[in-house]
DNA sequence: ACCTGAACACCGTTCAAGT
DNA sequence: ACCTGAACACCGTTCAAGT
């Protein structure tokens, strides 16, 4: 009898899927992401576990680029709301440092993703500079009544930039395993210790 | 006629090599790091461009990985000299975040590699660990010089990594395209602009 | 000892075809 | 309008075979 060939991998699609393909993508690629890590994400292993063919991806998004671009504006919208919550309590660098440094540490693949390599080049997907930019207003927001100055003024946002170049710089360092503290320390420490550390440095000066 | 099938793909190997392999490997791996960015460094194109089978490379490099692991350490070597070399004239803060960044900017690629994620899972490569603390051992020596503090005080070493952290997030966020600065400012101003941006917030509190 | 070629299990993306 | 399947041009990596 005729030898019918073996399906060369995944199990069948025994249904054509229907609608709200898009969401359905979007959370299988969070929940990947944060399982597997990135370098794991491929627009393929997204699809399967959907259940949907590897090509249908392209009738929501134009490439795998663009699906991880919503993915990365979807971190910078829940770093917006942890930037907002942990607002209270005296010491506001050090408080809004430390919630920043913990949504890093606690979601080190999206955020890989969101200040990754994978969008330098073409242009950014303007939802995406949308979520960056609000993020990057919270913090502006902070310094300026730290700075108890306007918050257009030019020394606000060159504060905030430094500030956030640090934290950045610090949560980075961590999660690529260019530094290693010992788990003792904790997230807190750490980010005093390093402040403690900028503050010095400028005293000094 | 028996028809011949057509080579698939690039132009025949008309010379069986010879020796010599992993350095011509690394250089061409460094210049098309440079040419085309990160992302087209693939073993296989390393291994066309200099003119040797697509798996040439396993003889002396163990994966893709540790091939990339060392042109990493390359990096932070060059990066090593460059923060050596720049130690003079007043102002050694300023001045070693300005060498630093210029080194970052001007080398963006071999930086990503250095500080990306390739090497986040598995063992560090141990001349990659050298070459890395050996860079991060010069800036804790200037640090010491300016706190006037022994390299080896604690204050020093979280001075230095905040330092780091400082200056590696302004170049990350740079490089990867998350902040746009105009090009009339020039890497020496927005060092300066930062880093007074840093000592205002500390000066505030 | 060092290099090659075929093969395997993956990719992203396109395009004509099915529902 | 939305999804599938086959196909193309890529990957990293293995392994037996050639020099």
């Amino acid at each position: 009898m005729p030898t019918v060939p073996k399906k060369p991998s995944s199990r069948k699609r025994d249904t054509y899927h229907v609608g709200n393909l898009a969401p359905q993508l979007l959370d299988a690629a969070r929940r990947l992401l944060s399982e597997e890590g990135p370098g794991k994400l491929s627009l393929r292993a997204v699809s399967e576990r959907v259940g949907v063919s590897p090509t249908a991806a392209y009738h929501h998004f134009a490439s795998r680029g663009e699906l991880l671009a919503h993915l990365a504006a979807q971190g910078f919208r829940e770093l917006s709301q942890v930037l907002s919550e942990d607002r209270i309590g005296g010491g506001q660098l050090l408080q809004v440092c430390l919630a920043y440094f913990r949504f890093a540490r606690g979601n080190p693949a999206i955020y890989q993703l969101m200040f990754g390599a994978e969008f330098v080049s073409g242009e950014t997907l303007p939802t995406l500079a949308e979520a960056r930019d609000e993020a990057f207003g919270r913090l502006e927001r902070i310094i300026a009544e730290e700075l108890a100055l306007p918050r257009d003024a030019s020394e606000v946002r060159a504060a905030a930039l430094a500030s956030w170049s640090y934290i950045h710089g610090l949560a980075s360092l961590m999660i690529h395993g260019v530094i290693q503290v010992p788990d003792a320390v904790g997230d807190e420490r750490l980010v005093e210790l390093t402040l403690g550390g900028l503050e010095r440095v400028f005293r000094g000066t």
